[in-house]
RNA sequence: GGUGGGAUGCCCGAGUGGCUAAAGGGGACGGGCUGUAAACCCGUUGCGCUACGCGCUACAUAAGUUCGAAUCUUAUUCCCACCA
């Protein structure tokens, strides 16, 4: 497969299992990617992140462009060697730091200006720079810079958003100097469908590697994220991978699978385990909770990752309780090998047409509120 | 044996006449977490109720002063420090 290729094995509904294929090598979608901000997914180590299986991790550019800065990881063999992971990379574009630090910024014309979060300099996020950025790193897949807004945001202010992120995108391809770093573009239109679609429909007039739907999850009712979603995962191409950014819940995956998203990345697993949240088929349990101080039992009968192949539920509750290192890691191996599971046998699910089944199964154990 | 200091809710600890069922920690218990400023944040934590209110019981023990005491007085018990 081409560098950028992306191969649909089977599709069941509006669900695609497919494959995509990178400089680093190639991932099975629908894929899960467990998000590693700083250049380490929290807790966990290069070497288990092959055990957890995941075929594909996220990073982020504004973190990384701030600490330890692009020069110093490219002088040091690029990402990949710098992580020791060495499969596929994508590198969020600080787009939704634009939201998430929203009292630490400014968006003009040229981009964001960003007041760093740890020392209070001044930076200024171009699509231009971010590419630069990004293309150092030597990421696989870059994300154009976007604005990512708050849920409640009015049609007005949404519409010009979204058209400033348009025009972002195509700086952002001008601006590419690396044909092995693939550019996905991000669809922004709040909650609002009109503008989803119109700025659908201008974003893929621009030949991006893959297609990013934003602006959800960001606090919106459920109701909406999935109407949005509904509307806006079938107008993208299809011959192109669908990023659903920032999402989600096992069930909210399951629902956008089947909505037609072929790609999702989160930070439930990683800090829920930290949290003491833990996933399994039967829903999540709260290990902090007095009932698994003394149970011996792994987290997840059916589970084969490490923690549950070695450990009780009272050892990871005892470490959590303690604030243990460990425990938060043994937490997060246990709910990353959840996630790459659960997309797993979404993937065999879709191949046997027996995804919808599954989806109807998830529904009833995980019951949405 | 002498002198001084001290005993507060599960623990540590603030509080020296009313605004005190008693600050603040910790612990415990529960909840939250969606492109990570998150090993974090929030709530509850004396008992009982026909509970955003009421009634009990509470600051070592007992007796007192006072309209009113965790706070003042006296006695007792225990702890700590130093001196013999």
């Amino acid at each position: 497969m081409a560098i950028g290729e992306f191969k649909i094995i089977n599709t069941e509904g509006e669900a695609r299992r497919g494959e995509f294929q990178t400089r680093m090598g190639s991932f099975q979608t629908p894929a899960f990617m467990p998000v590693g901000t700083q250049g380490t997914v929290k807790g966990i180590l290069a070497r288990d992140l092959e055990e957890i299986g995941a075929e594909i991790i996220l990073s982020n550019t504004y973190h990384l462009h701030l600490r330890p800065g692009e020069n110093v990881i490219k002088d040091l063999g690029g990402i990949h060697e710098f992580m020791n992971w060495k499969g596929p990379i994508l590198t969020d574009s600080g787009g939704y730091q634009v939201f998430s630090l929203s009292k630490l910024r400014k968006i003009t014309e040229e981009g964001v200006t960003f007041r760093s979060h740890l020392d209070g300099a001044k930076v200024l996020f171009s699509p231009e720079n971010v590419v630069r950025i990004q293309e150092t790193l030597g990421v696989d897949i870059m994300m154009v810079i976007d604005e990512c807004l708050p849920p409640n945001a009015t049609q007005e202010e949404v519409k010009k958003s979204w058209q400033i992120t348009l025009n972002w995108a195509e700086r952002s391809l001008a601006a590419k100097n690396r044909a092995d770093v693939l550019p996905f573009g991000i669809v922004q239109g709040g909650m609002f469908e009109e503008e989803r679609e119109r700025a659908i429909n201008d974003l893929i007039k621009l030949p991006f590697a893959g297609y990013a739907i934003g602006g959800l999850s960001v606090g919106e009712d459920k109701e909406t994220m999935r109407k949005i979603t509904a509307f806006s995962a079938p107008k993208l191409p299809k011959n192109k991978p669908r990023y659903l950014m920032g999402v989600g819940l096992p069930i909210d995956i399951v629902e956008s699978v089947a909505l037609g998203v072929d790609m999702f990345d989160c930070v439930i697993p990683t800090r829920s385990a930290r949290f003491g949240r833990l996933f399994t088929m039967d829903g999540y349990i709260n290990i902090r909770n007095k009932e698994y101080r003394t149970d011996s039992n792994p987290i997840d009968a059916d589970c084969d990752c490490y923690s549950c192949r070695n450990h009780s539920r009272a050892y990871v509750s005892h470490l959590i309780h303690a604030k243990e290192m460990v425990g938060a890691t043994l937490a997060s191996l246990h709910n990353l090998r959840f996630y790459q599971r659960l997309v797993k046998m979404i993937r065999s699910k879709i191949e046997a047409n027996e995804f919808s089944l599954f989806a109807e199964e998830c529904r009833k154990k995980w019951n949405e509120n």
